[in-house]
This record gives structure tokens, C-alpha cells and sequence, in this order.
DNA sequence: GGAGATATCTGACTAAAGTCAGATATATGA
DNA sequence: TCATATATCTGACTTTAGTCAGATATCTCC
């Protein structure tokens, strides 16, 4: 890994040039670039380009101001924040960046066949899935927090989906059983965006697992059965050897994650009419 | 290509802070690290750091020699020419750098399971090999330069090793008809080492290729092909439309790619003792 | 042995990147 | 409603990174 960080950085490195030219100092046309992968708040900002100071970002958005690139003004819902945005002139400028990026880029691989620009490619997305993968954290949150929404949000949804019928999304996090001190909701995120969630809570004596939700672009990634164990834990924690959860025939991929995860098919224990299998954990 | 670069500068970049902590500046560092992995003089220090200017470069080193980790002086061989080296403590500072960017790098894979890390590996490596080749240069270069000689020095020592015999390296560069008007000698060359060579000549009003050769390490990476077209290219420039070369039956990587660029076997063209293949095509 | 080329160094700069300590305005909770 | 927390901004700074124009010493070739 260290090997090819030396040696692709001292090549590609290259790349971020093109953001030169522009005008724009390096990490101006970042900003710039940041905004136009998505408008938000002064603070999603900062917080996607890696936690940057805030005089500093504020002193870059009043050149990308004065520019004419960006235009800065308060939140409507809380007037502390500071919505950004692309101004026509900085969509052109955007653009440019992009253009010129894909330019180099394609330059770069100029001298590759065909085939080895499939080979690279293919490549690249294992090495970026893998990494994503790895810098993910899981961290506990309360279900009514807007990660924990969020990800709910996407869990009714594809149920919905899924299964032809639509789930009231009135009470997401209204449930107490999926708070301390009767259970624990977990979210995990990447960059800032949940990617899987999940929760247990206690049932009958025993620990159970709910809301296990992994983001359709992240499945094959391991991600679930990390959370799986991260859920295990806590289920010790709580004081618990024994975990249940229920599931549908239709999710195989999770019947076949569980099972690797070494659950044991049980007979139904609750009465949810949209499950169909039920399942078991001895641990420690 | 793009994607991958932002997602991962993000996350990997970090790798690089390890390079602070050592209460050195980044570029100073690299240097000091660059040093460590082969000693050498100046200019080649700032070649494989990709052209860095003379007068940052100095007061880079006069830094590291003041804090005591290198010795700077001037090389026997040419009293203009300084050699670099690294002091006692230098070593110190540099297994320092590279045990903290281990360190950094195991923990940004644990979260990985093993399966997981040895496909990030396979990827990264792939993905390296194939930059790499793309940022490979073929330049034409006169037989006595050192980089022509550097090539047909590891042609000639991997003749002797793979067929038992030794060629005397008396005349490497002396041969006129890898010269112009009569030939051209191409060097492709990755961060300034030749990593394979080749020729084409005039024999019999044909072209002839020679001393093709490409570094083990670089084998599979569609590098022969490549310069084969070259090479193919230039005998057309040179009036030819016919291209011979005779090679070796225990070469079968080789012959394998002389096929599938178009060449096809003919009997023997010439009295080469060590040759028992003989390929020809028809260019253009 | 002298003209020009080469390798490195020194000094004098500039621009970018980043830090830190308040200032200001708005929100939140007792 | 008041104390406290939060989000952003401003000003004053430092450190890095990098450039450019000579200066100096050495080599190479005629």
C-alpha cells in the first residue's frame, strides 16, 4: 500500500494540477469543486474537505465570493448557518474543472490498451470500495438523532419497495425499546453519510436484532457482518447470550449472511406478519 | 480514475502526515526519506523527486545537514557532483518516518479482514503496475548514451544467465548500425531507469529488430508490444517495409508476442549462433 | 589553457496554506 | 430572559513550498 502511494501520487499527482490553470489556487478550486458536488452549509463543507479551519474556508468562500463564483447566505432554519451555492458563472467554472480533470486523465491512460484501461479501472473501484470500506466507523446514536433517520428513511424504503407495501414512517424513533437502556441504535457512516445502520433491544429474555439496513451500493463489502458483530457485542453488553431476529425469504443475501455468522433457523417467536424466517445465536 | 483519486487522497493522504510527527516539513521529509531509500548525488535526488528546483532542493539538504541526519560532499568521480548520504542519526530519523507510516497503514486496514486486505493488495499492485506503464516514456537514444548501455547491459547479463553464456561487453555501444543513418536504439524508461530497449537496423534491404529487451519486473504489462509498434514505426520511417529479427525457442514469451503483433516464421536469415527462431512481417 | 557547459549553492522573493485569538450574531435550554 | 453554546467571520500571524537570478567551482572539449 505504502508502495503505491509513493509511486501513484508522484504520477497522478499530477492530476490535481489541472486544477491549476483554473485561476484558483489549489485548494480554492477544491472548495469550488466540493460546492458543485453538492450545496449545503459552510459546516458540511469544512467537514467534507476533512475538518479545514473556519477562518481559512471563510476567507476562501469571500474570494469565490467576490469572484462571482459562489453566493454565501443565511440558513432559513437556523440563521447561525451559512447556505452556499453556484452561481451561474461558477457552474461554468465548475464544468471547466471537471473538463479539464477528465482531460489530464484521459491523457494519462493515453499509452494503455483497451484492455488494460478495463484492468485499471477495475482495479481502482476493489482499491476505493476496499478502502471506503475501512475508514467506516459505527457509532451508536440515538433513533431519533437525523443520522438514525435517515437511515431509517432508507430502511422503510426499500421495504416499501421491496415488498409492496409502505410502512408509516410516523414513529421512526418514537420506539423506546430501541434506546438505552433497553437497546441500542447504530449508525454506520462514511463521510458523514450513514451507510448501514442497525439495533438491538431487548425481547423476552433475550437480546434481538432490528433494523439491519446496509446501503444497496455497499453489500458484498463485509460491511454487514461487521455491523452484525458490532450488534453481538452489545448485546453482551447488555447482558444477553442469546440473540433472535427475524427476516424475509426475499433477502437471501442476509439469510446467507447470517448463517455464515453462524445463527441456527428457530421457529417463529413474534407475530410480524412480513417475516418468514426466524433465527439464533448462542454467544461467547 | 477521478473518482478513485478524490476518495482516496482523502482518506490515504492522512498516510502522509505521518511524514509530520517527525518535526520535519513534508518536503524536507520526503527527501530524507528519498535519501534513505538509496543514497546518491544531488541531481538524482531531484530527478526521482520529479524535478524539483536546484535551490530548494540545497536548502532542503542544508537543513537535514544542519539537524545532523545526512552528510552532503563532493563525489570523487566529479568534483561538481555532490554525493548525499545519511548520518547515524539520519537512519534513526528514517526508520522512524517508516515505522510511524507502517503503523498508520495497518491501522487504516484493520478494520479489513485478511481476505479483504490481500484484495486491496492484489488491486493496489495492479493498479500500480498499470500507472506505472502508462507514464513510461520510449525515447530514441544513441547507443553510447549511459542509459543505452545500462539497457544492454542487463540485456547481455540476462543472455548469459539464462543460456549459460557470457558476451563480452567490450562493444555495447560500438556496433554503427544501431546508429543513425543505418538504425535507431529506443530506451523506455520509467523515473529515469530503463526498464526495457530495443533496435531496428538495416540488414539486406530489410529492417531488422535487435536487442529487444524489457525488465523482468515489467513482463506482462504490455510494454514489448508497445515498443515493438514503435520500433515497427520507425522502420517504416527508415524506408522498410519488410522487418525481420531472430530470437531464441527458450524465449517463448517472446515468440508467443511476435505472433500475436502479425510475424510469422521463416527459415534462417542469418549465421547468429545463439538464434533458432526467425520471424518476418509486412509493415503498413 | 581558455570557452563554454554543468552541478550546486546563495540570496531575495512570492504565493499559498494554515493557525489562533477574539468578534459577532443567532439559537437553545433552564 | 439570561447564560451558554454554536456557526461564521475578521485580523494578525507563521510556516511551507516554490521561483528566479546570479555566484561559484568544476569539468569537457577544442
Amino acid at each position: 500500500m505504502r508502495k503505491f502511494n509513493m509511486s501513484y501520487v508522484r504520477r497522478v499527482g499530477a492530476l490535481e494540477d489541472s486544477f491549476l490553470g483554473s485561476g484558483l489556487p489549489y485548494g480554492t478550486a477544491r472548495i469550488l469543486y466540493e460546492i458543485g458536488l453538492g450545496a449545503g452549509t459552510v459546516q458540511e463543507l469544512r467537514i467534507r474537505l476533512g475538518g479545514l479551519d473556519s477562518g481559512y474556508v471563510s476567507r476562501m468562500l469571500r474570494t469565490l465570493e467576490t469572484k462571482g463564483y459562489v453566493t454565501v447566505k443565511p440558513d432559513p432554519a437556523d440563521g447561525r448557518r451559512r447556505l452556499v451555492e453556484l452561481t451561474e458563472d461558477g457552474i461554468k467554472q465548475w464544468d471547466d474543472l471537471e473538463r479539464r480533470s477528465e482531460e489530464r486523465a484521459h491523457q494519462l491512460l493515453d499509452p494503455l490498451t483497451p484492455r488494460q484501461r478495463d484492468r485499471l479501472n477495475e482495479a481502482l473501484a476493489t482499491a476505493d470500495l476496499l478502502v471506503r470500506a475501512a475508514s467506516i466507523t459505527i457509532e451508536q446514536v440515538d433513533p431519533r438523532d437525523p443520522m438514525a433517520q435517515e437511515a431509517m428513511g432508507h430502511y422503510f424504503a426499500e421495504i416499501g419497495d421491496r415488498f409492496g407495501f409502505t410502512v408509516g414512517d410516523e414513529g421512526f424513533g418514537d420506539d423506546p425499546s430501541l434506546r438505552p437502556p433497553h437497546g441500542t441504535f447504530f449508525v454506520a457512516a462514511s463521510d458523514g453519510a450513514p451507510v448501514a445502520s442497525g439495533a438491538v433491544r431487548e425481547f423476552e429474555d433475550t437480546a434481538e436484532i432490528k433494523r439491519m439496513w446496509v446501503d444497496p451500493a455497499w453489500r458484498g463489502a463485509g460491511l454487514g457482518s461487521r455491523l452484525l458483530r458490532h450488534l453481538e457485542a452489545e448485546a453482551l453488553r447488555l447482558g444477553h447470550r442469546v440473540v433472535r431476529l427475524d427476516t424475509r425469504d426475499v433477502l437471501s443475501e442476509a439469510i446467507g449472511m447470517y448463517e455464515r455468522a453462524g445463527y441456527e433457523r428457530i421457529d417463529r417467536y413474534n407475530d410480524n406478519p412480513h417475516a418468514t424466517h426466524f433465527f439464533r445465536k448462542e454467544l461467547g
